[in-house]
DNA sequence: CTGAAAGCGCTTACAG
DNA sequence: CTGAAAGCGCTTACAG
C-alpha cells in the first residue's frame, strides 16, 4: 500500500543498458509526516505542530525552519489523524434526493462553494430518491465523523433520520422539511413567487389559470399548491378561475387534462415541478399551440439553465438556491457551535421571461 | 464539543416546577467507542474488534455478546480511527468540472452508486471549471487520505495535478484526458456515434451537414470534431458537404452562422455540446424553421433528460456515462491494488429520436 | 480463541 | 518558547 507501483520488471530484459532510467519518478518518498518535518527542521514534534497550526507560542526561528522543512517535503497534514485527536473534522455531509436534478445540483454546488470559503469540507451524497440509499449514506457520513449534516429529506422518516433526531447530531434540513424530525430547517416560501406570477398573469389579462402540481406528499409539493390557492383566492376569485392537476412524474396522462383545460378557456399554467414544465413546453408546441405572446403563458418552479435557452424562454419562480445554501451552512455551523437556531424561510420570486405574456386577444 | 447543546439555562427560571422535563432526549450518551462495546460485552478490546471486523479467530460466544452489545449501544465504527491504523480509507475522491452540467451529474451519480455497491465511499467535488478550486479540492482530498482519485481534468496542468503525477498517488482520468499526466484514462470514442449519425442523415437524404463544435482545446472537443471530419470523408465526400462552426459557450453569435449555413442548403446539424443543441433548438423554432421531419435534423452529444421531454425529441450521441463510471471505478481500484491498467475507450452510440428525420422534399 | 501492548499521525496540556 | 508525554479510537502481530 505504501509503495503500490512496483517498478521492477520481474523478467530481466535483454537490453543491458539502463532500463532503470525509465522509472524516473519512482516513489520519491512516502507521504511525509509531521515527524519528518520536525526531524528535518531540527525541532521537536510538538514545536513543529505548533508552528503548523499557527499556535502563537512559537519563535520566529522555529517558524522559519519548520515551514521550510514542510515546504521542501511537500508535507500535508493528515486530517484523519488530526480529527481523531481534536474530535473535530471540519467536514459536513450533504444529502440530496438526486444530484441529477438540476435544482439539487445547483444547491450542492452552492453549499460546497460556501464550505470552501469557510474552510469546511462538504461531502455530497445523492440518494437517488431511495430511502435505503439515503440511510446508507447517512451512516457512512456518521462513521466518517462529520461535524454535522445538511439533509434534503426524502418523503418520510427512516431509521437513520430517527437516529439523527434522537442522538445529539447537529443537522438541519433544507428545501424540504419533515415535521417528525424537529430540526432547524431552511426552506422557501412559495407564496411570494406564486402570488407575483398570478398577479402578473391577471394584469396581462389572463382569467383562467391551471396549476400542475407534483410530489404532493412532500412539504414543498403541498405548500406550492396551497400558495396557488391563496394567491387565487386573493387575485382571481370566482369558481372557475383556477384549475388544479395532480401530475405524477412518470406518466404523461396529465397532459391530456392540461389540453382539455386549455380547450375550455384556460390561458396559463403554473408548474410545481420543472420537469412538467419542460414536458408541457414540448407537448404544447407540438400540438400547434402558441406559447407566450397571444398564446399560453407558462410559469415554472425552479430556474433551470435550459429555461433561458429555449424560445420562448420559460418564466421561473426561483427559490434562490444560493440563499438556501448559505443559510443552511450558517445554521448548521451555529448548531455545531451549540446554538439552537430557529427555522428560516427564503422568499421565492418571479423571473419573468417570454413565456409570460398576454393571452390571445378576445 | 462532546456535548454541544448545553441543556442548562444560565439564568434560573421563575417556574419552580420541573422545566427539566422539557429536555427529554438530552444527550442520551456520547458516541460509544469500541471500548464501551467491549466493556458491556465483558471481553477485551481486541476481541471486540475482532468480532466487529469479522476476524475468523473468534468464539461463537464472543461474537454473540459483542454483537449484542454493539447493537444495544448503537455502536458505529470511527472510520477516521480505523483508517489511521490501517492506512486505508476505502474512500476515493471524484473531481468534476461542474456538477451542474447534467452529464457530470450523471457521471457522479453513477460513480457514487458504483462505490456504494463496492463498499467505497466517493467524495464528490465540483470545481466550477476553475483550476484553483480544482486544486483546492484535490489538496483537501489528499489530506483526507483518500485511497485514490478519479478526475475529469480541466483544460491544463496545475500544481496539484503535477503532484498527483509525480507522487505515487493512484488516480485515473475520466471523460477528458490530459497527455501531460501519464495516468490511465477512460474516455469515450466519439467516432462510432458520429459515424452513425452522419450515416443515418445521409441515408435519410441529407447532403449538407453542419458541425457545431465547442471546447475545442479540450481532448473531447478536439476528438469530436475529428470524428466528424472522418465520418464526413467516408460518407459524404465532396467539398461543400460539411461545414464547421466553432461556438463559444458564452456568446450566441454562432447562431447567425448556423442560420446562414441553413439558408445555403444545409439540412442537419450535429452539436458537440448539449448546451448548444438546446440553444439552437429554441432559436430555430423561434425563427419558424421546422425541426425534424421534412425540416432541420438535430443531433447532440450527451443524452440529457430534457432531450426526450422536448418535442420533437432531440437525437443524442451518448457516451454511456454509466460505463465510463464503472470502468473508471474498476481501473482506479486496480491502480490502488498496485496494477497499472491500460487506458480504455468506450464507444459512443446514437440514440435516434424525432429530431433525426428526412430533410425537406426536393 | 483471547488479552495486553504497540502504534497509526496528530494536538495539547504540563512542566520547565 | 520548547520538549516529553499522553491520548484520540482503532487494528493487529505477539504470546499464551
Amino acid at each position: 500500500m505504501t509503495n503500490p507501483n512496483e517498478p521492477g520488471p520481474t523478467v530481466p530484459t535483454g537490453s543491458s543498458q539502463g532500463i532503470e532510467a525509465q522509472s524516473v519518478n519512482r516513489a520519491p518518498r512516502a507521504r511525509p509526516t509531521i515527524k519528518d518535518v520536525a526531524a528535518l527542521a531540527g525541532v521537536s514534534l510538538g514545536t513543529a505542530s505548533r508552528v503548523l497550526t499557527n499556535h502563537p507560542a512559537t519563535s520566529a526561528a522555529a517558524r522559519e525552519k519548520v515551514r521550510a522543512a514542510a515546504l521542501s517535503l511537500g508535507y500535508q497534514v493528515n486530517l484523519r489523524a488530526r480529527s481523531l485527536r481534536t474530535s473535530r473534522t471540519n467536514a459536513i455531509g450533504l444529502i440530496v434526493p438526486d444530484i441529477r436534478n438540476p435544482f439539487f445540483a445547483g444547491l450542492a454546488q452552492s453549499i460546497q462553494s460556501e464550505g470552501l470559503d469557510d474552510g469546511v469540507t462538504v461531502f455530497i451524497a445523492s440518494s437517488q430518491e431511495d430511502p435505503d440509499q439515503q440511510d446508507q449514506h447517512l451512516r457512512t457520513l456518521l462513521k466518517e465523523q462529520v461535524d454535522g449534516l445538511i439533509v434534503v429529506p426524502l418523503g418520510g422518516m427512516t431509521p437513520m433520520l430517527e437516529q439523527l433526531r434522537d442522538q445529539q447530531i447537529p443537522f438541519v434540513t433544507v428545501d424540504r422539511t419533515l415535521d417528525e424530525l424537529k430540526a432547524p430547517s431552511v426552506d422557501a416560501d412559495p407564496l411570494p413567487g406564486v402570488y407575483a406570477a398570478v398577479e402578473a398573469l391577471r394584469n396581462l389579462g389572463h382569467r383562467r389559470i391551471v396549476y400542475v402540481g407534483s410530489l404532493l406528499d412532500s412539504s414543498t409539493g403541498r405548500e406550492r399548491l396551497l400558495a396557488f390557492d391563496n394567491a387565487g383566492d386573493a387575485l382571481l376569485p370566482g369558481g372557475d378561475a383556477r384549475m388544479v392537476i395532480a401530475a405524477p412524474l412518470d406518466d404523461d396522462g396529465w397532459l391530456r387534462e392540461l389540453d382539455s383545460f386549455l380547450d375550455d378557456g384556460a390561458t396559463a399554467a403554473i408548474f410545481g415541478h420543472s420537469r412538467h414544465a419542460l414536458r408541457a413546453f414540448g407537448h404544447l408546441r407540438d400540438a400547434g399551440r402558441v406559447i407566450g405572446d397571444r398564446g399560453v403563458s407558462l410559469v415554472s418552479f425552479d430556474d433551470l439553465d435550459v429555461f433561458s435557452l429555449l424560445t420562448p424562454a420559460i418564466t421561473a419562480i426561483t427559490q434562490h438556491p444560493e440563499q438556501l445554501a448559505s443559510k443552511a451552512v450558517a445554521m448548521l455551523s451555529a448548531t455545531i457551535g451549540g446554538d439552537r437556531p430557529g427555522s428560516v424561510r427564503i422568499e421565492t420570486s418571479l423571473i419573468p421571461r417570454e413565456s409570460l405574456a398576454a393571452p390571445p386577444a378576445g
